[in-house]
DNA sequence: GCCAACGTTGGC
DNA sequence: GCCAACGTTGGC
């Protein structure tokens, strides 16, 4: 089983919306090295952390799980979508994406600047400076260390 | 294929 | 709102 840290601004779709709507179509993803990993390297049942971004304060706030195999993401061909990609064409899609579903909210926020402060989570590579992949790979030790510092525990 | 211009992300 | 970092576009 792999792990990954997905972005979502909470003003856009945040943990809670998640939480209410139980599972998400991952659209409006438009950088390829994320649709890769969607289309390529996520398998249903994979866990991921979900990170608040462009926020006041950035951080891990839950947990979700890959509930899908991949697919072409509908809001690519949907003219009035702010994803629309007039390129993309139905019988090749250039857009991909993955169903996300809630799994837990965290009952601590792990902000950044407490990941960026904690030795154990050197490396991560959502910490590195000027990173703004939407996506990334989670080592397990790092995962682990996230979910303990934000009071999960897997069951 | 190079690279300047431009657009976007996202922390601060 | 600022700006660094990065990705994409398009002229050549």
């Amino acid at each position: 089983m792999k792990y990954w840290l997905i972005k979502s601004e909470p003003h856009v779709y945040g943990i809670k919306q998640l939480k209410t709507e139980k599972r998400a179509e991952w659209d409006g993803v438009r950088n390829y090295q994320a649709r890769n990993m969607m289309r390529d390297d996520m398998k249903i049942g994979d866990l991921a952390l979900y990170y608040h971004s462009n926020c006041a304060s950035p951080g891990v706030v839950g947990i979700a799980r890959v509930a899908s195999e991949p697919y072409p993401d509908p809001t690519q061909f949907q003219k009035r979508s702010k994803y629309y990609d007039a390129k993309s064409k139905k019988e090749d899609p250039r857009w991909i994406l993955v169903d996300f579903e809630f799994v837990a909210e965290l009952s601590e926020e792990v902000s950044l600047s407490s990941m960026k402060e904690d030795p154990r989570l050197a490396g991560m590579l959502c910490l590195r400076k000027g990173n703004r992949l939407s996506i990334t790979p989670v080592e397990g030790k790092h995962f682990r260390r996230v979910c303990k510092l934000g009071g999960w525990k897997p069951s």
